[in-house]
DNA sequence: TTGTAAGCGTTATCAA
DNA sequence: TTGATAACGCTTACAA
């Protein structure tokens, strides 16, 4: 039914241990050998079965990654980008949902890790930072990789670009525009990049010398409903912000349409500019004006980390940092 | 290191059969029996090996699914749908990346078949009208569910929504709102959908009395940039229409850019509705009028057809049809 | 109702 | 450089 290792062994005229070696790149394998495998592998269009190969304890060839029952933007093209970089190495991505309201995450982690033994895990925000996760995966022995760590960015593999410059970058650049009431809406606490971005916003008015309006400060959650909640504060003071930078793109499309629906122009009467620069951010109009991060690039960096990290035998992996790009697009205009 | 059923025998003073009866809820074990198995699996806090499990060639719990290299909104949804409804029947999700461009669909999923073993396959459009797919895994005696298929739909287990009484109902909605110039932007024609959509349109034009002016069909292939296009050729007739109904929900963001771009209003000089009532539909202002197709209760029914399959051994499953939502809002309009 | 034995496809270990 | 053998954790077939 199904070809096997013997079945190429046997067509090669050799033993399956040869076949094994030639399958795994070994050194000491006669170029004879090799060649016969690999005609016998091609005739018969065989293929390694995982399940095997994982059951002797060593690999699964498995690398496993939470997902949320929300899918937000930046997930999906972070999946992406892991799923294509996995394949390129011989890995395949599970995915495992989990209840992000629960915040059970460790305990989604450890069933993962006890019934798929995945050679890895992928972490992306907020679980990137719940260190019970880091925990149960540094006990199970299981490396991993994080996306945007805030807390003990040491720990395992991380990739991230500096949000706090990008925030400050953008902020400064609205200041160049002639903005000089800037408005800011943050995001959910158990992200680290709320605090970032924050950060890199109140340097940038230090920077140039703008007072911290604390009034032109909205919270938010990175959700749309919360951008227009924040841009309704913002727009309704007595004297209302000309650019409002919301903390990730899905509010600043709140704040667009909130504008629009009080009868503002965007960029005419207020600049919007958003954060992440997903494909959301090119569907409306005026196009958004976004930091873009380059979410797909991360996932294969992050990919890449942990199955060198698997390769190697280490917990301990490489801390890359990307670049972001500023995305200076039609919502945002000179200062009136 | 890790607690095997071994262990859990162990402890519960049985054999390993027992307990691999208890885990696998056989008749014919007493309840003593089964008591102290579960004690002792809650104690060491087993978990069985989806490997080991899946070895002996019965089953891997492993569910498929193929996704393009651009993961479009309603990907995410059915892939949330469908990964919950696999881990509460005990089943994981693997997700294979596929390059959509070379059409070799069929090739990625003999890889996956051969290499995974998977017990189902969720096949999403595209890929659910593929025939040479589903003659692979016909061959593999692996089983499926197609999300919306047009060719051959007896094959395998499917899930849908009525598309072209949807359409026509969207249509005819527009109708009633006075609109008597209503256009259309198609899809790809490798979606079954497109014909669907178009169909529904064309029906209710008949229903309605209203001529079909082939003037105000404008092709496209479901992307934002495809809609601006059509939207571009159908404002600029000589006699525009006074609404417009898109394929899709990225093309009609793309209409509603394009229209606002032109210094139209929407709904006021031109109401737009889309189709699928993915969450993008809400992220702008106006809302997106559109039809919403229960992506993931879609999905969860597709994961359960085919977990349904592979418990009953069978390649055949149930056809199911679910229930649209026409959801009006502020982006249509009475006709002015 | 319970247990024994064999085997799934691959790799690690050891021997040749 | 190659090969025989055991082992991985579990389930199926069969026996008690």
């Amino acid at each position: 039914m199904t070809t096997t290792i013997k079945d190429v062994a046997a067509r090669a005229g050799l033993s399956v241990m040869t076949v094994s070696r030639v399958l795994n790149g070994e050194r000491h394998v006669s170029d004879q050998a090799r060649d016969k495998v690999q005609e016998a592998i091609e005739a018969l269009g065989y293929r390694r079965n995982v399940f095997a190969r994982g059951l002797p304890g060593s690999r699964s060839f498995l690398i496993a990654m939470l997902i949320p029952e929300i899918i937000p933007d930046y997930v999906a093209e972070f999946q992406q980008g892991a799923v294509e970089q996995c394949r390129s190495a011989g890995y395949h991505l599970v995915v495992q949902p989990f209840d992000s309201r629960t915040g059970m995450a460790a305990q989604a982690v450890a069933a993962a890790v006890a019934s798929l033994r995945p050679d890895g895990f992928l972490l992306i925000p907020p679980v990137s930072d719940d260190l019970a996760v880091l925990d149960t995966l540094d006990e199970a022995g299981v490396p991993y990789a994080r996306l945007a760590p805030s807390v003990q960015p040491q720990r395992g593999a991380s990739v991230a670009v500096d949000e706090v410059e990008a925030a400050r970058a953008m902020t400064s650049a609205l200041f160049e525009l002639g903005h000089r009431r800037i408005g800011f809406i943050g995001g959910p606490p158990d992200h680290g990049a709320s605090a970032w971005r924050l950060e890199g916003y109140r340097r940038a008015l230090a920077e140039c010398g703008l007072a911290a309006d604390p009034q032109l400060i909205a919270p938010g959650d990175f959700l749309f409903a919360t951008g227009e909640a924040g841009a309704e504060a913002l727009l309704g003071l007595a004297e209302p912000p000309t650019a409002i930078f919301a903390g990730n793109d899905d509010m600043a499309l709140g704040v667009m349409a909130t504008a629009q629906r009080l009868g503002l122009s965007v960029p005419g009467d207020v600049s919007v500019a958003g954060f992440d620069g997903g494909e959301i951010s090119t569907l409306t109009w005026p196009q958004l004006t976004t930091v873009r991060q380059p979410v797909q690039a991360m996932a294969a960096a992050a990919a890449d980390a942990v199955i060198g990290m698997v390769d190697a035998g280490t917990m301990q992996g490489p801390a890359r940092r990307l670049d972001f790009t500023l995305l200076l697009r039609a919502s945002t205009a000179q200062a009136a």
